[in-house]
RNA sequence: GGGCGGGUAGCUCAGUUGGGAGAGCGUCGGCCUUACAAGCCGGAUGUCGCAGGUUCAAGCCCUGUCCCGCCCACCA
């Protein structure tokens, strides 16, 4: 980190680096044992599949900043990193590999296909781990996880043993969604309903055997050749008589009852007959357990009729429905159809409608564990931040559905059941056994599914630190600080492990959920492949050109006609790619963006503009300051202020820290982001060291010179500190350029968080600093009316009977005559003659002239006074009106009305300068 | 159908014990003033979605209403 520094900011040239020498020193890796506070966040763990892109590096800024500042507090912080072998897509993925080399996993055998997934692991699972290193991320790498390490591995094994010997996990044949191209269960939360699509409802006749008819509806007419009973409502009048009789199935020899329901069948709804297929609609099956009704299953695992849906059985299950309509037409069955608006579940990974299909899989009975998870929140011992996002919490937990953990898949972990084939038991147990435990055959055999993906996930909090081993890393940081997240995977995600937490250790698994929003497109488009408006952290980061933008888009594994759409999008908006903005400008940007309660429409534009802050750090740490502050020996605490600038600054240092911490706090991350943005910029650079300029250009060894040296070094040393958890790469580098007091630390990651006590509280000196900012200003607006160059001084005469104002002018003659380009600055009392050809402004309690000879325009100068004049009139008559109500004065509190009379006094004031002003002017013509 | 969030400058968004409407970007004018033109100085810009109400006082609280986004439910 000794190289020379370039002139302007250059993220590309300090990045890598940077988080080498933090990685190197291992500054990452938390202490366990020692006697400070704790603080532990986990990594929500990516998909070994993902790869990086905006909604985690929101989550990567998010928890970094939280860790670091943390950290520099004081507190032993562990930011846990981890991967999730995410089952299905994983296995997809290795299976499409397989396919390109003309083979397949059935070929391949268990064994075989598993070596493969984990080389696949080994070469790519790990990509997204390296990319967060990118984002500048602190995580401690040396308690990396992976949710099919032993040791997670093994939490899982016992998760699942407890449950099942407690009876909340069991085996049972239900009514579970089928995807019939993924060829596994799903649980609800992986079933996504689209918008309703045109469908139709469509009616027709069953032919009661004893003569006539009873007309049923449905979205579905091939589910037909599965019914087994039509049910009407006890009450309805025009099918009363017709239950207990039978029906005719009109391609089946068979016959089906008509059945009274009160349940389900609604009279006021369609015929208000409701045929019923238990094994193909959870509806339909929770009735036919109600009513002891026959379950047939027509389609196979592929979707297509089998033997029971005869005489159409090997047909897929739309033709089969269009095939059944048809027959049904010509039987002359047809009653009618009507378009109807229908959103078929689909697999959430696939997007193929899934089939509610009956079958023999492992269930989480949710009842307990749900209420346990209802309960920690609602008694804040877990809280949701914000607030509000915990509606989406409860409202799935009260539902308490049954969890389908099981699935038919290879790369996952497999369920620890072996089925013995001589006495029909199940053997459940941690380790593997050798024989049944109920009757010692050896003939048994492992279930051959895996578990859910979200089962492992649910764990990760406690799993991750050793449970269920009381190892040190769990004793010092279960229950977890943190959880930082998307609303997004609420139930899937936070609810489970709020469960699982809560009913495995007895403790809740984290104490807040900080959850953010999702990002999506300039125009609030969700970011996708195939729309081309996918922004890649990465090219954020080191900037893109549109050419190598649209190779990689070229790249993409999609349909023709979606990479020429995302081509074309891509040329439209980003015509000329990204430029380079670094870590921390998109870190920024990303924490900025965080204030949001919607989600966020992201601007590549918002990033460039911190990436100019970045530049403005560099610049006055290096550009300006070093060259002041070479071979200084740092004073260590506060410095004594001399000048007013001193005092002011100081006194906004120790209000800034104070607020950042308060906000952090708080989780207000935007706030803290504009709030320092907004110190370092306009007040830091734009006022106190222009404010220095004078200083250092005059006598090198004036106490004025060698504090404001302390004093600049003090206030960028601690604002560096302040903005560390922000912008982590930048604030380093500058940090390490500044000299420091002996015993500093070797990193800035390793320095104490400022507070209050890094500034030093001085209102007066603020209130000061304020009024001489006021005047300043003035006659700078003056000036740039007048557009008189900065190069060129002016003249200027101040005209007040403040008595508080002539000494604060007279001591602070240098700024005012430095900052407001002034030569000659003089004070007069307010009666003084004025000189002619003067422009005028007026500040609380004195009016300013700037002698402009030959300059001045008298027409627009008086249109200038007329407009302050008109601004003031405004203040007075508001003033004047608010306290001419009776109402007013009588009610408002006191502080409030003296406020009002205040200001009435003020523009009173200052109309009357103005007023002078102008009729100086007048006398001029 | 039920619920949640949002509607503030051209754009993206801040704005809590209710008490002078703000920022960034953009825009306009002027500046190479020796850290920074990735900069500096200055200007303009608003029926705070609409309509009522409470209050001395409403962007903020209440009621109604419209629009946008999302969640849940229903969809035989």
């Amino acid at each position: 980190m000794k190289e020379p520094l370039p002139k302007a900011y250059d993220p590309k040239s300090i990045e890598q680096e940077t988080y080498r020498f933090w990685e190197e020193n291992g500054y990452f890796k938390a202490q366990t044992g020692s006697d400070k506070p704790p603080f532990c966040i986990v990594l929500p763990p990516p998909n070994i599949t993902g790869a990086l892109h905006m909604g985690h590096a929101l989550t990567a800024t998010v928890q970094d900043l939280l860790i670091r500042w943390r950290r520099m507090q004081g507190y032993t912080a562990l930011w846990l990193p981890g991967t999730d072998h995410a089952g299905i897509a994983t296995q997809m993925v290795v299976e499409r590999q397989l396919q390109t080399e003309g083979t397949n996993r059935h070929e391949l055998g268990r064994e075989k296909f598993l070596e493969r997934v984990w080389q696949w692991r080994e070469q790519y699972g790990g990509r997204i781990t390296e990319q967060h290193k990118r984002l500048g991320a602190s995580l401690d790498w040396s308690v990396e996880r992976f949710t099919m390490d032993d040791g997670l591995s093994r939490a899982v094994r016992e998760a699942f043993v407890r449950l099942y010997h407690e009876e909340k996990i069991v085996r049972d044949n239900r009514l579970i969604n089928w995807c019939v191209s993924c060829q596994t269960a799903l649980s609800d939360v992986e079933v996504d309903r689209d918008k309703p699509e045109m469908s139709e409802m469509w009616s027709f006749a069953y032919p009661l055997v004893e003569g006539g008819e009873i007309v049923v509806a449905t979205t579905r007419p091939e589910t037909m050749l599965g019914d087994t009973a039509v049910v009407v409502h006890p009450d309805d009048k025009r099918y009363r008589k017709l239950i207990g009789k039978q029906i005719q199935h009109p391609f089946q020899n068979r016959t089906i009852p008509v059945v009274a329901d009160e349940i389900l069948a609604d009279p006021e709804l369609g015929t208000g007959a409701v045929k019923v297929t238990p094994a193909h609609d959870p509806n339909d099956f929770e009735c036919g357990k109600r009513k002891e009704l026959e379950l047939i299953d027509i389609f196979d695992d592929n979707g297509v009729v089998n033997q029971n849906g005869a005489p159409f059985a090997g047909l897929d299950r739309f033709e089969a429905r269009r095939r059944v309509k048809q027959a049904l037409e010509e039987k002359g069955l047809f009653r009618g159809r009507k378009d109807h608006e229908y959103a078929p579940g689909r697999c959430l990974r696939c997007r193929t409608v899934v089939e509610p299909k009956l079958s023999l899989q492992w269930f989480v009975d949710t009842e307990e564990m749900s209420q346990l998870a209802i309960d920690a929140v609602k008694d804040g011992r877990t809280q949701f931040v914000p607030k509000h996002q915990e509606h989406r919490y409860f409202e799935w937990l009260e539902k308490k559905i049954p969890w389908c953990i099981s699935r038919q898949l290879w790369w996952g972990h497999r369920i620890p059941a072996w089925y013995c084939a001589d006495c029909g038991e199940i053997t459940v147990t941690r380790k593997d056994p050798q024989a049944c435990f109920n009757c010692g055959s050896f003939n048994i055999e492992q279930d051959p599914d895996v578990l859910d993906t979200w089962f492992s996930s649910a764990l990760w909090p406690f799993s991750t630190l050793g449970w269920p081993q009381e190892t040190a890393l769990f004793k010092t940081f279960y229950p977890t600080s943190v959880l930082e997240t998307g609303y997004d995977i609420i139930t899937f995600w936070v609810s489970r492990m709020m469960m699982m937490g809560l009913k495995l250790v007895g403790e809740i698994p984290f104490g807040h959920v900080l959850l953010h929003p999702m990002i999506r497109d300039q125009d609030g488009n969700k970011m996708s492949k195939s729309r081309g408006n996918v922004i890649d952290p990465l090219d954020v980061i080191e900037g893109i050109s549109l050419e190598d933008l649209l190779t990689k888009t070229r790249g993409y594994k999609l349909p023709d006609d979606e990479i020429e759409r995302a081509v074309e999008y891509q040329q439209q908006h980003y015509p000329k790619g990204f430029p380079t903005c670094g870590t921390d400008a998109l870190r920024f940007t990303l924490a900025a963006y965080t204030g949001q309660d919607q989600d966020i429409r992201f601007s590549v534009d918002r990033v460039e503009g911190y990436r100019k802050f970045c530049n403005k750090i560099w610049q006055a740490v290096l550009g300006f300051a070093m060259p002041h502050l070479t071979g200084l020996e740092a004073t260590p605490g506060v410095p004594e202020p001399v000048t007013l600038g001193d005092r002011w600054i100081l006194s906004r240092l120790a209000e800034v820290a104070d607020k950042v911490n308060a906000h952090l706090g708080d989780f207000k991350v935007g706030e803290a982001t504009s709030l320092l943005y907004h110190f370092f910029w306009d007040e830091l650079c734009s006022w106190y060291i222009e404010l220095l300029k004078p200083v250092f250009s005059g006598d090198q060894a004036s106490a004025a010179a060698k504090t404001g040296r302390q004093v600049l070094r003090h206030v960028l040393e601690v604002s560096l500190r302040l903005m560390h958890p922000l912008m982590p790469m930048v604030t380093e580098v500058l940090w390490q350029q500044l000299p420091k007091p002996a015993d500093a630390p070797p990193s800035i990651m390793l320095a104490a968080y400022p507070t209050a006590d890094d500034g030093l509280a001085d209102p007066a000196a603020q209130g000061r600093a304020a009024r001489l900012m006021e005047l300043i200003s003035a006659v700078r607006t003056v000036r740039a009316e007048y557009d008189v160059a900065p190069s060129k001084a002016v003249a200027l005469i101040v005209r007040s009977d403040d008595p508080a104002l002539e000494p604060l002018i007279e001591e602070n003659r240098e700024m005012i005559t430095a900052l407001a380009r002034v030569n000659d600055l003089t004070i007069d009392p307010a009666a003084a003659p004025r000189p002619n050809g003067c422009a005028t402004a007026v500040i609380d309690q004195a009016e300013l002239l700037v002698p402009l000879k030959g300059v001045i325009d008298v027409d627009a100068e008086k249109a200038r006074l007329a407009k302050e004049q008109e601004r003031a009139q405004k203040q007075f008559d508001l003033a004047e009106k608010k306290l001419n109500n009776e109402k007013f004065t009588s009610r408002a509190p006191e502080e409030v009305v003296q406020k009002e009379r205040t200001k009435l006094e003020e523009a009173r004031e200052l109309l009357g300068k103005v007023a002078s002003a102008l009729d100086r002017l007048n006398e001029v013509v």
